[in-house]
DNA sequence: GTGCACCCTGGAGCGGGCTCCAGGGTCAAG
DNA sequence: CTTGACCCTGGAGCCCGCTCCAGGGTGCAC
């Protein structure tokens, strides 16, 4: 049995973070104390630990959530999941390519921009801000 | 002289973005009509485009805010804006690499769940959540 | 017996970029 | 002269994932 300090300690977070989770549902209330203490068992670290490795592929508390109750429904089939995993990715790949955008805007313009001791009103970087509107 | 209504549309935002960015500096507090209506020029769509292409580059309002304000100082020299660009440049670069990894797990996790009607406990993506911590 | 680290609850705050609301005033067309 | 579209201010709310706080109780070591 580990107090929520030491659940923490072994997930990596901190107790707020665990409590934040039990209220948004994504951990049970575990059982209490006497002293109304939290007692949580080894299935809470495994659980933390699908949580992390969840948000280290992208998906958020709420899919977490979702996630976390397909797992525990007999019924679902890995279909479902898939299709979580699979839309998650478009959506990661959508991110990506805007932000691959950017950075080739921010390549040319300080490419344009080698001169760095050039006075501000002739600066290739604000001039292109400024640029036409389309 | 435009009202905000007329800027708005123009710069395809809302009153409330207007007045926003006024609140948060990124525009100065325009000339008032005797009802005090704000009443912009043409140097206000510009600016608005301005905003909106460092938005495109990745810049946070406050980091346009420092633009805008190098862009009016004198003293200011091109070498600042730049340093800024690339520092951005860098920052989006670790982004992406870090949901580049999301998605290299994720497409491997899609690859190792192609037999959709499987039972959810034997669910490849969902026994990885699990998987041993590290 | 006292000090200190831990635990509890409830609620607020943050960053970022808006968005929406109430409760008013104003302007122009018909 | 009325209707409807616009404008004003101030403040609250939203999403997301925490983080921190006040004001209390508990557990254990010295």
């Amino acid at each position: 049995m580990l107090t929520i300090g030491k659940l923490a300690a072994r997930a990596h977070v901190t107790p707020d973070t665990l409590r934040y989770y039990e209220r948004e549902g994504l951990i049970e209330p575990p059982e209490k104390s006497a002293a109304g203490y939290r007692l949580y068992g080894d299935d809470d670290v495994v659980r933390l630990h699908f949580i992390r490795q969840a948000q280290d592929c992208g998906f958020t508390l709420a899919e977490i959530r979702t996630l976390l109750s397909l797992r525990s429904r007999e019924a679902a089939c890995c279909g479902e999941v898939r299709a979580l995993a699979v839309a998650k990715n478009r959506q990661l790949a959508a991110r990506i390519k805007a932000m691959r955008a950017m950075t080739r805007t921010l390549d040319r313009l300080i490419a344009a921009c080698d001169d760095t001791g050039r006075p501000i009103d002739r600066c290739p970087i604000l001039s292109a801000f400024n640029g036409t509107p389309r």
